[in-house]
DNA sequence: ACTCCCGCCTGAAACCTTTCATGAAAGGTT
DNA sequence: AACCTTTCATGAAAGGTTTCAGGCGGGAGT
């Protein structure tokens, strides 16, 4: 049973592919009786226009990539990255585009990069110095990296920096000086270089509010985990069994900090008012953990829909390149002792839009300053 | 600049454009040496196979498409989905396929179906009977269907009906006889129908214990309400407010079930002192929640798995249409009073794995029969 | 002396669509 | 009646790859 192709259909509908073509993309050249009988010869038979024939031609197919060095199950396990597909996601049905979500094939991202049906890439959580992406540059493939850097391309990051040292200024006020900070696994060497990604630059927005004071960071209080409930629940409790007896955690990831709440209770540590929580991210999850989590916010599904219409526009109009950064914001909830209670209706709007609607707009740094709450 | 063809590479390494193919498709069929020549040559020129013209000619693409009815927004909101994808995304990865998430654009599904560069799909959330699926049938594209039937494809679903049996069983058993029940918003028409959806099986579970007691269930104690945190939330502090005391409640899905439990903590009813809730899905955050949430379990990424699975089988081998059936089982938690605490180890384990491994003390009957995977 | 086979490689067709340039028919003008 | 414009439709090329069916030069078998 072979496919049915344009041939057929002209056949049945007697006329050329061409016209049949015109019935479909532009059927003002066609007089409207031809343009109804072909469409009617092509639904008789089924027909629809070859993706890949099409793309061959059109050098175009409708699909963009979002590009993950991750295993898909470890991307789809992870709030932010859903929230973050959830904001791509809502430009793209808007735009008719399709989304392919691109990790490494049988361990090759090189090759799911290669074999991919494409017109463009969204990357996060890499960028250009690593070797895979170095031939999408010279292929002529473009691209947005996300939460990194790119000499070539247009990029969007969010203040890390800063909402990190908002976070760890917030509980050095308070007289903390036992903080146990949580971060990513990260290859040993480039655990806090800046340069290096995400957990990098976190890292060194603590560091500095520690520095501030003329304090230290211990290092053997600085703890790299999986960014899973289970890492972090391992990372505090494994923590407190050897002994240590921090008053106030500082996570890379809200992920991190939802696991250290889940440790917590477990272990009879009451937070906030043995232990205060702060985390990072503010994914939609956090205002709903019990107690809701403190954290830095990020705008996650914006900064999916910024990065998607930059590569859009740079597809469509070659549009100029430009790094983008948008702020971050502590947000204090329950995890942290604070006098005003959260407002009530921060709760229940958390699912429909929440956080987003307020205050925040200036796309540099708003962070630095305290919630807006 | 020309996107770099197989021409070019061919005409550097001075061969045919047969060869450098082979050198990509079946080096054995060339002399080593040709094969290192052309490999240099197409790596220096930043050469790799257009994938468009690849598919055109071979009619696979290697990527399989996941189609929902939802917009990918409200997609990606939803943890049940998000361990479906990453269920399916584990067969893919690991097989070297790509993976397009297929919904309405601009609002038409047909569109996104017909534009889609895919070799098969699974359908979740929508039956032959929906015009859109019927010309895949006819344009001879494979598909699995997922949480729906089929007369001519496979499909995958789970034995829902017993399911919630079990969890209104288990409820009127102890004595409760209030009992709020919560559903998906459907066409008011259908919202009973079996035949119609997850649903609607789902209600003529809950419906068969209480006519198995002769009891009724109350037409205003059934609420529609969306698939949120919200509309959980909503629901139940809708129904309080109105007057409704109800001592339990049914939810069809567990994001709503944590709804209720939100709404509860905040309109001071103790749960499961004065209230018990037990949800359906058991999503991995189920066992997360505060308190951790008695659910009727279905293996979520299992029955990703397993219908992508049978998706590839159809694909290479154009195997057999099969019906599978897998298995749910009602799990109780802290939402229901019981005198067994819940294992400790099982939440610890939830994170890598969970559930199916262990503890899983089967609580009323497993339903169904056992899957062929 | 002829055929066959071998190892390595190539020419050209096929895959299906879109688009450019062109042609034919119909209708209007002088 | 001759000529010009429009309107509608077509033939053929192009897009990049894979694969089928050889070709080439020469050694082995008969």
């Amino acid at each position: 049973m072979r496919r049915v192709t344009i041939h057929d259909v002209a056949g049945k509908a007697g006329v050329s592919t061409a016209a049949v073509s015109h019935a479909f993309n532009d059927p003002e050249r066609l007089r409207a009786s031809t343009v109804t009988r072909i469409l009617d010869a092509a639904r008789e038979l089924g027909y629809a226009p070859n993706p890949h024939a099409r793309a061959l031609h059109s050098q175009r197919i409708g699909v963009l990539g979002v590009l993950f060095p991750q295993p898909i199950a470890t991307v789809f396990a992870n709030p932010f990255f859903s929230s973050f597909l959830e904001g791509i996601g809502s430009v793209t049905d808007e735009q008719g585009i399709g989304l392919l979500t691109v990790t490494p094939l049988r361990g090759s991202l090189e090759h799911a990069i290669a074999s991919a049906p494409v017109d463009g890439f969204v990357i996060i959580g890499l960028d250009e110095r690593h070797t895979e992406v170095a031939p999408l540059r010279k292929r002529g493939v473009p691209f947005v990296i996300v939460d990194g850097d790119s000499q070539t391309a247009s990029s969007v990051n969010v203040d890390d920096e800063s909402g990190a040292y908002a976070a760890a200024d917030f509980l050095l006020d308070r007289g903390h000086r036992d903080v146990l900070v949580l971060t990513f696994e990260t290859p040993q060497e480039h655990l806090d270089d800046p340069r290096y990604g995400v957990g990098g630059r976190r890292l060194r927005g603590y560091r500095r509010a520690f520095a501030e004071r003329s304090l230290g960071m211990r290092s053997d209080w600085l703890i790299p985990t999986s960014v899973t409930l289970h890492g972090g629940d391992d990372a505090f409790s494994t923590a407190w069994v050897r002994g240590a007896r921090p008053t106030a955690v500082l996570a890379v990831s809200d992920i991190i900090a939802m696991g250290t709440l889940r440790a917590a209770r477990r272990l009879g540590v009451r937070v906030p008012e043995d232990l205060e929580v702060i985390g990072f991210d503010d994914v939609p999850l956090a205002v709903a953990s019990q107690p809701a989590l403190s954290t830095v916010h990020q705008p996650i599904p914006e900064k999916g829909r910024v990065a998607i219409r930059l590569l859009i526009r740079e597809l469509d109009e070659g549009g100029p390149r430009e790094r983008i950064v948008l702020p971050t914001e502590l947000v204090l909830r329950e995890s942290t002792r604070t006098f005003a209670m959260p407002a009530r209706d921060e709760i229940a709007g958390a699912t429909k839009g929440g956080i987003e609607s307020g205050s925040k707009r200036s796309l540099t740094r708003a962070a630095g300053n305290q919630a807006a709450f």
